[in-house]
DNA sequence: GCAATCCTGTAACGGATGTTACATTTTTAA
DNA sequence: TTAAAAATGTAACATCCGTTACAGGATTGC
């Protein structure tokens, strides 16, 4: 990772990697969020860049690495995963086109990868180094603004997960996070958009846990389940699980 | 809160609440970092803004309150709680001069507060439109470093938090936590910063579970614990405790 | 269409930890 | 200094949930 800043070059137009057969990806990245593509294809040009190809499972970063370039994904997608002291694997988050990652982490005192980031299946990134990232918002206020934007997106959601991790018990956590689906869904009837095992992940818990609760909401006749179908039936009485 | 940012009217000179009197705070706050007396108190002069005070135990922000202005502390301390639906305090952070908060959910999609602000004193606030400091921005370079760098700490800090939660169970986290105040001393002689009850408040738990939990690891020969001075004994185990 | 892989359903067992209650010590405020 | 409040020590009991194990169902890739 060291050298990896030294790496970065000026991209000619006839490159493979040229950015330039990304733009449209690029262009709907947040960061670029009301800029049109001719100065979005202009401002990138102009500023020092690499396109790097990943390979399925390949690891781009470990946690702990130090961060030098924000990195925008503009194909393919990449997980982010913190390990424990031995091995165990705690899935966080994924992310794809056309999200950014490591937006955070670009400043501040201790500038490295909070979780390793593998990539899940063929994946090209967009590096831009901080001191032109820097260079990029004095030219480009509405960059500045989105940059501001999206960390401040990404703080909710993490402050939004400590909220859910806070609570105290699996069927407390569970019932917040359907609660939360719910109110996003604006429905009583949800997708899960998680498996069992990623649910167990994220609460800090383990997968027959989670089935069971699933099966126990369902048997006390709080929730309809079948598969990923989940419909709220008692609200009240799942907010009360949360005491 | 609605109407909060039409209160804010430029200081005179000798106006009471005038920001002058807290120019030694306020250099002291990040944002001001690198920043001398005289440079900072004409930026803020030209920068429309607000002084609030608080009364001890006065709530300045309810949970999911809009945010419109950076706050910076001038004087005093301010507490956030996160409560659930049963009204249970889950203490989350105190804040103190010179720091600043509501930086990370004065931009984004849904800028509101996670939590509800308390003065635990009398306490003095700044208050920044997001306008406002956007123009400050771009009248120092500096300034917006120094934000990002704030931000950027903050979801440090939210990433730390979440990996310590997503610890399975009571006996690991505690054990993180230690072991991550000792790389921090960098000394095997702890003094815990917080009580057992603000421990367990962390930690998803209750205070007799971390109390008991304190007593087995001193039992087991692990830590040596006098009141809020720890000594780890023996790292290896402790580290083990997180498997 | 088949195999391999992932996801899910289910159950017995035991241990970690939440609950409740009260005494004791320490800190804070008056 | 003294009273009040907060923090801590401790214990018995209940229970949630982690562990382990296996089988059936669903998806994916070839």
């Amino acid at each position: 990772m060291k050298e990896e800043i030294d790496l970065i070059t000026p991209c000619s137009a006839n490159c493979e990697y040229c950015f330039l057969n990304y733009t449209g990806s690029l262009i709907q990245n947040p960061l670029f969020r009301g800029i049109d593509k001719e100065t979005a294809g202009r401002l990138i040009k102009n500023t020092r860049h690499q396109v790097k190809k990943l390979k399925k499972g390949e690891i781009f970063a470990h946690e702990g690495d130090p961060v030098f370039n924000l990195i925008i994904i503009v194909q393919g997608t990449v997980a982010g995963e913190m390990m424990d002291l031995h091995g165990n694997m705690l899935l966080v988050e994924k992310r794809t086109v056309p999200q950014s990652f490591a937006t955070a982490f670009l400043f501040g005192k201790k500038t490295s990868y909070p979780v390793t980031i593998t990539a899940t299946e063929e994946t090209k990134l967009l590096l831009i180094s901080r001191q032109d990232l820097l260079t990029l918002f004095t030219q480009s206020s509405e960059i500045m603004k989105n940059y501001l934007d999206t960390i401040a997106d990404r703080a909710q959601f993490l402050s939004g997960r400590i909220k859910l991790l806070s609570l105290p018990g699996l069927r407390a956590k569970l019932a917040a996070y359907l609660l939360e689906l719910m109110k996003q869904a604006g429905n009583r009837e949800i997708n899960l958009p998680h498996t069992q095992q990623e649910l167990a992940e994220m609460f800090a818990s383990t997968r027959p846990s989670v089935g069971r609760l699933i099966r126990e909401l369902h048997a006390e006749g709080i929730i309809g389940a079948r598969g990923k179908k989940v419909t709220i039936l008692k609200v009240q009485k799942l907010k009360d699980c949360i005491k």
